[in-house]
DNA sequence: CAATCATTGCAACATTGTTGCGTTTATTTA
DNA sequence: TAAATAAACGCAACAATGTTGCAATGATTG
């Protein structure tokens, strides 16, 4: 991946921008989203990561945890019981929709469709965000 | 329940007509669907059942998906991991949006929201279904 | 370099859902 | 109405994803 030192010195400044401790974990797991087009499992980051730096479950967890928190990723629901994660770039820090392929459950964001800030709710009730999921095929897959 | 009986005939009535085997579990979950506004879990369900008709989770889990599968009830994704089961009126068959709250969990049908059938995607992606959530406070809780 | 406290790794646990298989039961058929 | 049949069911075991508590490690600061 020739694209690697860039990533890896963009995420360490991102981190350490953030005011938390700058570590390899946290350097490698960002450099692995920025890298990455889709939204991916916490099992596919694990599968991403070299060798030589394999991660706890738990710290996985927690890290990501930590980089949505200070607003450097996201984290998407989806369907079938895992969290997906996305970096976010400037285009996406807003809300915005996501694709899940229902064939090879491949999840990328649709960031050029904007979403209404608010919708109209009953009475009493409070909007705060929104989460829409768009499915279908995808292009290798359709 | 003073609407029980008429539930109950109701539920019934629909499981004879879908063609499938009428069972008192399948009756009394599809009862205690119709009788409910919101959107629930299946712990939910298990809850509402009487104490003289405890099902077993895998027979639950089945029968929810028959019910799924006949059209009499819908799933809904979440974002904890866990689905949640509405009947099906007839002003919902087709794609809606549902709320859900932040604080509660509370899931309810937001009929009133026609979703458009399909939305522009990258070139070569097929459009299926959407899935939409607006998250916030319930009156209940805001 | 030492002190500090955030981060990590391990073990154990929790929740939700699924699979295989022998038993029961709703429905059909004689 | 009784026997035959296939669909439902219940149990046990498993699978996937995520969480908690706690002792050990290591990044940062002075």
């Amino acid at each position: 991946m020739f694209m690697f030192n860039k990533l890896h010195r963009t995420a360490e400044e991102l981190i350490r921008h953030s005011g938390g401790r700058v570590t390899v974990g946290r350097i490698r797991i960002l450099s692995v989203l920025l890298a990455e087009q889709q939204a991916i499992t916490h099992r596919e980051i694990e599968q991403r990561l070299p060798q030589t730096l394999q991660l706890d479950r738990v710290t996985l967890y927690r890290a990501l945890e930590w980089l949505a928190d200070k607003n450097l990723i996201h984290k998407v629901t989806s369907d079938d019981r895992a969290w997906r994660y996305h970096a976010n770039r400037e285009l996406h820090t807003h809300q915005h929709a996501h694709f899940k392929c229902t064939r090879c459950a491949q999840m990328i964001c649709l960031d050029d469709l904007p979403i209404e800030r608010s919708w109209p709710l009953p009475a009493g009730y409070r909007f705060q965000e929104i989460e829409l999921t768009v499915k279908g095929l995808c292009a290798d897959c359709s």
